[in-house]
RNA sequence: GCCCCCAUCGUCUAGUCAGGCCUAGGACACUGGAUUUUCGAUCCAGCGACAGGGGUUCGAAUCCCCUUGGGGGUACCA
């Protein structure tokens, strides 16, 4: 058994919670639960400008939807908070002075105009890389902190050496070279005093235990920077594991225009939650056994951070989740259905009948969304349809009228009860005594019952509708298919 | 431009690290059939891929190189 790993997820509270978020947490969860660890959500609330507490709500129910909880948070404390970077700021500051201190770091006081001018330059000279040029670098402690003293705005950089290079290694891909030459000098904190992404994630990623960093790609090329950060504070480096990145159908990284990536948008449309975790899952790991529906409890026993996924670049493919979403719909005991359903939204006066809609239903619904729709005929007559729907194909109208008028006379033989089997039994004998063609007169009286041709089994659909209503709107079939209003 | 990552059916993938068991397996989707009371669900069948080129080797989807393609990064955003 391997020692007990800390994970972390440190979303960025900018925006809508994000299905990515989500995929990485999966992991990270899986991870620390796997080994008796402990599984933490940071916020990393250092972009004051982006930044925002109704986002941050947002990512902790949707984590919460998802089951994604955490051992230690903003929300539920722990040994080595505060988990929101916003309330760190000092621990920022401190480091930040140490580095400065030991000639790591250095303050900049270039401003945004000339960073954009220099890069400009850069670019138009086509130098083959791009990026700060060091001015501040020599400026000499005495006149830098001169300039501090006068209140010149101020960030503090990273001293990047100019030769050599940096090495480290990802759990899932293997060692990478960099050289520092094309590093560059990295910006720790900015000129509002909060910390950059790099600073504040090397420092609590320490200060929290963390011993695996599980996070999405595009990180991949900021590791150098943070592999110096680690070295100039003297601090371990933890496992490092990059996850490809979840894409559009165009393949490129997954965003807002070309798929739906808030976690709030699969829950409004009915995806059960257990079901985006398997999918999401999926996109990074597989099952030795090539099973594909599996449970979280499933993932943290099979887990192996060998068969993460490390090449494949997934495009998210909703038809499947379709799916998949479908499998768990069908799986969930009708009890649990109907309790989802009803947390999904039902209006009031159709809760109490769920119960006998449900089975009738479960087996071609592919999201929550879809029950209320497809119950409708349950709750009002249909209206509106074509009349030209109750003729069958290849049939006439007469063919229509006859069983109309018919089927009520048939009905008297079924008893009080109303059930199924009986209901069918009546449609059989309508059928054969009178020589038409069976699917036929179904087909009638489906979309005379329903107003469509595609529903849930129709005698069953009728048992549940008790014979008054049958009766009603088979009279009314008729009467529309006699082109009465 | 420069740096970095990646490359198996339309899509998600198994197989690649330890080359032969792969005339490449599974899933979604699609097509056909069975079943049925429509739709769906289910079962069966089918379609369908190792990006290209060089090596290494008795043997390469698997190892190496190049090309091409896709992606990420290149911010006082994360």
């Amino acid at each position: 058994m391997t020692s007990p790993a800390r994970t972390r997820i440190a979303p960025s509270p900018t925006g809508d919670p994000h299905v990515g978020t989500a995929y990485v947490a999966i992991f990270n969860r899986a991870l620390a639960r796997q080994t008796g660890g402990q599984f933490l959500l940071r916020i990393e609330d250092t972009d004051r400008e982006r930044s925002s507490p109704a986002s941050e709500a947002m990512i902790l129910s949707s984590l919460r939807w998802l089951e994604l909880d955490w051992d230690e948070g903003p929300d539920c404390g722990g040994p080595h908070g505060p988990y929101r970077q916003s309330e760190r700021l000092e621990i920022y500051r401190e480091h930040a002075r140490r580095l400065v201190d030991g000639g790591q770091a250095y303050p900049c006081f270039c401003t945004p105009e000339r960073l954009a001018e220099l890069r400009a330059r850069q670019k138009a000279e086509g130098l083959d890389h791009v990026g700060y040029d060091g001015c501040c670098r020599e400026l000499g402690r005495a006149a830098a902190a001169e300039k501090i003293r006068a209140g010149a705005p101020h960030v503090i950089r990273l001293r990047v050496p100019d030769a050599g290079e940096t090495v480290f290694r990802d759990d899932l891909r293997g060692e990478f070279t960099f050289q520092n030459r094309l590093l560059d000098d990295q910006v720790l904190v900015k000129s509002d005093g909060y910390p950059t992404y790099h600073l504040a994630n090397v420092v609590d990623d320490h200060l929290m235990g963390i011993t695996h960093v599980i996070r999405a790609e595009e990180w991949l090329s900021s590791v150098p920077k943070h592999v110096l950060l680690y070295r100039a504070l003297g601090y371990p480096m933890p496992h490092l594991l990059h996850l490809p990145l979840l894409r559009n159908p165009d393949r490129s990284k997954i965003s807002k225009r070309k798929n739906p990536v808030s976690i709030a948008w699969y829950r409004a449309q009915g995806y059960l939650p257990e079901a985006l975790v398997n999918f999401l899952a999926l996109m990074g790991f597989s099952l030795p056994d090539g099973r594909e529906l599996f449970s979280f409890p499933d993932l943290v026993e099979a887990l192996d951070l060998g068969r993460l996924n490390a090449s494949a670049a997934p495009v998210f493919n909703l038809e499947k989740l379709d799916w998949m979403n479908g499998e768990y719909i069908r799986a969930l005991p009708l009890k649990e259905l109907a309790a989802r359903v009803r947390a999904f939204g039902v209006p009031p006066e159709r809760e109490a009948r769920l119960a006998e809609i449900l089975p009738l239903l479960r087996e071609r619904l592919k999201t929550l969304a879809e029950v209320a729709p497809r119950s409708d005929f349950f709750f009002a007559d249909p209206a509106g349809y074509d009349p030209a729907l109750l003729v069958p194909r290849k049939c006439d109208r007469e063919f229509a009228r006859a069983v109309l008028e018919a089927f009520p006379h048939y009905l008297e033989a079924v008893g009080p009860a109303f059930e199924a089997a009986a209901l069918e039994a009546a449609v059989d004998r309508l059928a054969a005594e009178r020589g038409l063609k069976r699917g036929n007169v179904f087909m009638v009286l489906r979309v005379a019952v329903t107003g469509s041709t595609a529903t849930p089994p129709l005698v069953e659909s009728m048992a549940v509708l008790g014979r008054e209503a049958v009766l009603r709107r088979v009279g009314a079939a008729a009467r529309r298919l006699a082109g009465e209003p």
